[in-house]
DNA sequence: GTCTATAGGGCGATAGAC
DNA sequence: GTCTATCGCCCTATAGAC
């Protein structure tokens, strides 16, 4: 196996132990181990945990980007709204990769850190920039959008699904994983 | 000082350590200097670093339901739409401390920890209850409501203020924090 | 490029005095 | 009720062999 892979096959499981144990929570060692290499070797590939994590943000940050782009560019008729479900429902396939939403999670609530915090704002304003200028979003379109991201991200942080016994927990997870089931499909015909 | 006293002092004292650096991220000796006593004294009143967490997650939630409570009832007569704005200023006033809310978002990333994702899902529900029966919102409304909310949160754990030098990011602050302030003003005089 | 061994520091929790 | 002293563990990072 290629180093270049390996460093992938690092940056994979870093993702997913991060996500589940945040980055204070996360050791390398764990890392090392859900990438089947030793651990001095996962710091000596990245220099610290810190950068690491950056490395993570980062990789995090640029599917999303690029899972949006590819919704805009094969659409480029499409209006704001329908952009606005298609975007969604990218974002809600990326949601099968627990690891990833949660990394950026753990991320946006580390601003104390100030490398983490940085990288954190500069992805967030990525992401507004892209609905703002590449899909015309509204500045309202753009915020409500990413409200609604950041309570399926919170939803997700908490464990909060579908098999919840409580009806109330069913409820706000129905109303919120569905919105604009129809508009969606429109995005096929566009 | 009475014990009880000193007690409430540790707790606050933890609200803004356990924000600032999130739970694992904080040591029960940064929360003692802050509260002006010994790092085993801390441990000793509480028992565990989880447990003192968890009596904070609790206090900054019951916070939360006692403040959304006040505007309902001081507003028996007024509607869905209005109780939304008033409800939203109240979460706003509640960004003065920052301890509170970012207490909260890191307890919401943290459901791989057995017992705060319970504290988590228990309190959010709560939330969620408080505003579909006691102010009667939809819940489209409520879901709203709480994604504009964990929106904020985010903007806040990232440190994205006014202060920002980027013009885009002022954009997006200016139109997530002054939603609605014509109902706002409503409320006075329903 | 990748490993084993280990140093070095920090943290939660306990023991015990006052 | 509150402190001082300290144990024992764990974790990041380094050293150095192969």
């Amino acid at each position: 196996m290629r180093a270049e892979d390996r460093r992938e096959l690092v940056i994979t499981a870093a993702m997913g132990v991060f996500g589940e144990r945040g980055y204070v929570g996360s050791t390398t060692d764990a890392i090392a181990r859900a990438a089947g290499v030793s651990q001095p070797y996962v710091v000596r590939m990245f220099g610290t945990k810190e950068a690491l994590f950056l490395a993570v943000l980062d990789r995090a940050l640029q599917r999303l980007l690029s899972d949006f782009s590819a919704v805009i560019e094969s659409n480029p008729t499409a209006s704001a709204e329908v952009l606005h479900a298609g975007i969604g429902a990218a974002y809600g396939n990326l949601l099968a990769d627990r690891g990833l939403l949660l990394s950026l999670m753990h991320g946006f609530v580390l601003g104390s850190v100030p490398a983490i915090g940085a990288a954190a704002r500069l992805g967030f304003l990525e992401v507004y920039r892209l609905l703002r200028r590449r899909a015309g979003f509204s500045a309202e379109q753009a915020r409500d959008f990413l409200a609604h991201g950041m309570l399926v991200n919170t939803l997700v942080g908490i464990r909060m699904g579908l098999e919840m016994d409580d009806p109330d927990a069913r409820e706000l997870v129905e109303c919120v994983a569905p919105i604009k089931a129809d508009l969606i499909r429109r995005l096929a015909h566009d």
